[in-house]
DNA sequence: CTGAAAGCGCTAACAA
DNA sequence: TTGTTAGCGCTTTCAG
């Protein structure tokens, strides 16, 4: 336990009794060397607990094997009940593809210091577009994760927004729900408007009527979206269902609807977005959308690979989601009891 | 936009008509470098995208900055609506101190490669415990988040479980409530010893009893405390009020109470332990403990920026807590309402 | 204020 | 199967 100073290749070779190259080879698990020097070699690598310079051997190897994580440090949309999902993606395939993470949680503001990586990872680019711009332009091999970048030559895994809305829609109307309204969330981001966008064309190709008033403009959080459900729910022609952009504003129609003496889900249907904690332990437990996280991270983290490794083409994907029925939702042709 | 093969610090000198040497000192803010040259220089740099290689640098320069934060893939105590928290204290003090963070998710079994790491970041040592113990072996600075190693001469910085839990026990007792049981975490985790001792030191202080039944031994999760909160609140001599070691397992308490008939706070006031999301949402709000996740995170990496400076001797800390009043407890002589 | 030259610790031909 | 010998791209004395 003694403060020791630092360990180079050369005394492992001399106390093994070998080169430095056969150290090196030892070290790569190059298979044509001797077992006994293998052995002598790892013994004194114990014995003198020597850790190879990565920054040496990597200068050497002309490789670099390193990976930026970009976190923006005030997530909005990105919700941090979903940060250890994505952390969970992105490293097993980190661990699987033998790339290193370097994190980075930014306020999007400063400039991205991305020294020692070859490639970034955005997971989440709302307010990092700068950073993005800045990355491209550099011509740095980048993914972004949850943002599907339409016009931008920029690789992105998202989740597929429009076909959940569109399935949830579908859900509704099979059980017999023709007034469904939405409260959708911030429509500056591509999410946003996603999800408003399937929402749209589900019923429409339902014949659904989209009354003006069945579209409220939230912004994903519960405060928004509790003044919007008040109003939509207080009028006449109030909707049977309504479809949140997340689980927090669901969880504030519920408590609208509760306080204008509706009953979720008799009198009232409704669907989040998310399938976070909260839709589970909300008073009525929630319908919502359980989206991929997990998978959209470690696929990210392959095309940038694949990026890495030469391939050119940016690559585009969305990723399923699932429908998780609760008890939120109703069918309409049942008594209400 | 073309695939350009890497620019290397001599084509910058060149562009620049200067040497290398001077282009190393533009880019290492070397104050004695005349105004022109290092105008000339930043601007080959911009136009020509030059990007320092990283792993050069640090060879040529000897340092290495870098810090692996190491993340159990399965957080179990250590709650995923924690780790946006901790990530933000991090990541913020990387940047401040200008370490890199090796992100690291890890099972717990797979040996830890942190060849690039200069030290290590334990987020939570829960199965670990070899980790740690090879990386003290190699003597690579290290520092442990989040649990308080007793014996191990390691530096670590946790959150003041024992303190906490006085003080809750010490609120109840000022509203009157003189029976107060306690449903504890893992007791195999120095986190739900720690709650536990400090319940049981905060209600001798106060020559409270402390009978058989009030010590309900669960493990943070909701499953755990429901039975035993059953069958603690059937019984005759039940407690006026409840402390549970996290939220999940205060929620199971008030669900518990719920089907057994008693109100809560009217009949029974529970605590919980966390800040949660879940103790905001839940049916009643839960007054709870709130923790320092950031705080403990950031100044982990201080230490740990101290022990790569050559501080030798381990550092141990704690950080203080937050009762969060919500509506889950009450005072005992008020009639029920 | 600037440049020439000598490494940083390791890997990878190339010979042996 | 092994060792010799050049570098990898940058920083840093040291002399100008």
């Amino acid at each position: 336990m003694t403060a020791s100073r630092t360990v180079r290749i050369a005394e492992v070779a001399r106390a093994a009794g070998v080169s430095t190259t056969t150290v090196s080879r030892v070290l790569n698990n190059v298979p044509t060397v001797d077992e006994g020097s293998r052995r002598r070699v790892l013994a004194a690598i114990t014995r003198l607990h020597y850790r190879p310079n990565t920054n040496a051997q990597r200068l050497a190897a002309g490789r670099n094997n390193t990976i930026a994580l970009v976190i923006p440090r005030f997530a909005d949309m990105f919700r941090s009940f979903h940060v250890m999902e994505m952390l969970k993606g992105v490293g097993t395939a980190a661990e699987r593809l033998h790339l290193d993470l370097l994190l980075h949680v930014t306020d999007g503001r400063s400039l991205l210091n991305v020294g020692a990586a070859a490639g970034i990872l955005f997971a989440d680019i709302d307010g990092n577009e700068e950073q993005l711009d800045w990355a491209l332009q550099q011509g740095i091999p980048c993914v972004v994760m949850y943002q599907f970048l339409e016009e931008l030559p920029v690789s992105c895994v998202a989740v597929d927004n429009r076909g959940a809305v569109e399935d949830v829609v579908g859900y509704l109307a099979k059980l017999g729900h023709r007034e469904i309204a939405t409260i959708t969330g911030h429509l500056r981001t591509s999410i946003g408007i996603e999800r408003l966008d399937g929402y749209v064309r589900a019923m429409q190709a339902r014949q659904l009527e989209v009354k003006p008033h069945y579209v409220q403009h939230g912004d994903y959080t519960r405060a928004s979206a509790r003044p919007l459900a008040k109003e939509l729910l207080a009028r006449d022609d109030r909707p049977t269902a309504v479809v949140a952009a997340s689980d927090d504003m669901a969880v504030a129609v519920i408590e609208a609807a509760s306080e204008l003496g509706l009953r979720v889900p008799e009198d009232l249907s409704v669907v989040g977005f998310d399938d976070s904690p909260i839709a589970s332990f909300s008073k009525v437990p929630l319908t919502t959308v359980w989206q991929p996280m997990s998978d959209v991270a470690g696929r990210s983290l392959e095309i940038l690979h694949r990026l890495l490794s030469g391939a050119k083409r940016p690559v585009k994907q969305r990723l399923g989601t699932r429908l998780v029925e609760r008890q939120s939702c109703r069918q309409t042709w049942l008594d209400p009891s």
